[in-house]
DNA sequence: ACAAATATTGCATTCGAATGCAATTACAAT
DNA sequence: ATTGTAATTGCATTCGAATGCAATATTTGT
């Protein structure tokens, strides 16, 4: 029962065919047709590149739509095309790199994808998020958090592309972009010992959080085969505070005494902790302790830490989990990929370390 | 013309008037009206609070909602209801807190809309960007950025309720929720006269800065009042690299004289401005000069800085700008409304003011 | 038990753009 | 001019949920 000579009770009752250009109201692609004196799927041609147009139709139509102010409804267009050209992003409150926001929404409105974003306040809330995700219909999910296995199972048969950024999940047939962090940390260790520190203390980030239990028991690993085992392991939470209390407590854990060389979980938390030693212990970082991080935070390389860190290549991460999500959206078929990155050692001087 | 008997074209033939659930193909109202025995209508009323619906029908619709799996579409409610739930926040790359981003989510999300974020480059991509969010159809705009007055213009035409956060334009009737950063400048002016300082010097934000320019001319004004003319201005781009440069410009435009005391724009410059003060210069942080910063940065509070700085309610002003939105994408007809808070003086150790 | 009032439910339509298919037009070749 | 072919255009339908209105069902009062 088309709908051509009139589209809907605006205020006005439509007398003429073509009316001037009506000022309140949003616009539709029918308004548009009516004005140029088309049909209504000449305008949405228009919008599509590549559709069938013949210039002169384009031009009829395009000025209508200058003139009417047009512009298409995403909404209406992603109901018909089952495209919602949105890209939900997910991230935990804790240590989230704020540059990494500013790439994933540059990068996805670069290819056209706007970004939702979604922010974690406890593991409770994921089912929450996961629910509004799923209703919103987006094209793809880009996770810079934890998700319980129940919510990942709930987007896989959902078919809604799932990329973890930063994580991953060693049991679940689950695309992610991450950094060998065991390597990473290696690598510190390596540099701390070939420099010739003798003992260590560590400062993991929360139990629960999945990185951090890499990079510690991968620091842990290396100290013991090299014969270190002297080493003392205490928990922060990834923020300043909690570096500088938890070397405090490492140095009561060790009866008092300062190790050698401290290995932290995170930039943050180092950071915490040499002011720590600076200022609870006056000691001199690194004549007196070492301290190494892990990251590449912007603030590692602030002259008063210039941290010995682990560089991670969060730009070419993001970039990669952007990829990865918009080919599994343009073809649905593709099976899940994990793209591991190595972080490269950032010879600060926050360690004695050989440069 | 209904379509209540059979929906569309799955794999199978619809021979059963309520078929088993079917694994594959998104769930629709219909799949589960079908299932259940009941219209769509009835459905759809489920997920309408406040709707009327008895308790058996509601019992039985859940039901097959639970196993069938089904979430309803939120496009599809958009396109009838003319709400999308979403709410855009735009953000300038530069100099955003991070916390406001997790702030404006959680809030936003708590009040059941969805947060897309845009992310400016340039000047340049706020044509776009505006454009992209037009057809986005959202609720409402947050923009912690700059835009052109022609974008502004563009959606208050098209009635997209707007609002500005930390920064106001005094010539446009639109929203704002602001601190007001001329009177934060004076008291920390204050401050340091009253501390005895005698010669100053000033780290502007960017040019192009609104509130670069308020800070600064709040600061130069005051001094002017107390009669400190002694004052140079230079210009940082609010990061902490051009901390540093611009105190040694600073320094090179007084003749080579440090200042007793540097106001710097915000903390991430003052940050940088007192490690080149410490390392370039070999001074101490306060006893051979002052630095002061604003905001409150997370950074500001770390013991090797402890800024002196202007503390701004971020919390409130996010929450403020989420509730002058959500008022009137309920209320279309509101007026728009500016509110204005204070900041308050953060008495940290980076310049010897009275405490 | 019966009429009136109230609460539920279903029907049919709507939102705005995209698209398969058929109708029409433009263009080329003979 | 005529027929054939290719390029345009329009028609009618579709996506999935919400809703005004009418048709039932339930409850209430007497």
């Amino acid at each position: 029962m088309g709908r051509t000579s009139s589209n809907k009770a605006r205020t006005k009752p439509d007398v003429a065919i073509a009316a001037v250009p009506e000022p309140n109201g949003p616009v539709t692609s029918y308004d548009v047709a009516r004005y140029a004196g088309v049909s209504q799927s000449a305008v949405s041609r228009c919008f599509k590149p590549g559709a069938s147009v013949s210039k002169k139709m384009r031009e009829r139509v395009m000025k209508a739509v200058e003139e009417l102010g047009y512009r298409p409804n995403a909404i209406a267009r992603g109901l018909i095309t089952q495209r919602s050209n949105m890209v939900a992003v997910i991230i935990a409150n804790l240590r989230f790199y704020p540059e990494v926001l500013v790439n994933l929404s540059r990068g996805l409105s670069r290819r056209g994808l706007n970004m939702l974003l979604f922010s974690l306040d406890d593991e409770g809330a994921a089912n929450n998020t996961v629910e509004q995700i799923w209703q919103s219909r987006v094209d793809g999910v880009i996770a810079a958090a934890n998700l319980p296995r129940e919510q990942i199972e709930t987007l896989t048969r959902a078919k809604i592309p799932l990329v973890f950024l930063n994580r991953n999940y060693r049991d679940v047939p689950i695309s992610s972009v991450s950094c060998d962090q065991v390597a990473g940390e290696r690598t510190l260790v390596n540099a701390l010992v070939n420099a010739g520190y003798k003992s260590f203390g560590i400062i993991a980030g929360p139990q629960n959080s999945i990185v951090s239990r890499q990079r510690t028991t991968g620091a842990t690993d290396r100290l013991d085969e090299l014969g270190f085992s002297d080493h003392v392991v205490v928990f922060g939470n990834y923020d300043y505070d909690s570096g500088g209390t938890a070397l405090r407590e490492l140095v009561a854990a060790r009866g008092n005494k300062m190790p050698e060389a401290v290995i932290c979980a995170n930039d943050v938390m180092a950071i915490g902790c040499i002011d720590a030693a600076r200022d609870h212990y006056g000691l001199d970082v690194p004549d007196d302790v070492a301290v190494v991080g892990y990251d590449g935070a912007s603030q590692a390389y602030w002259s008063s830490y210039d941290l010995v860190t682990i560089q991670q290549p969060m730009q070419a991460m993001t970039e990669a989990a952007i990829s990865i999500i918009q080919d599994r959206i343009e073809n649905p078929g593709l099976p899940p990929e994990r793209r591991v990155f190595l972080g490269s050692l950032s010879r600060g001087s926050s360690a004695k370390i050989i440069k």
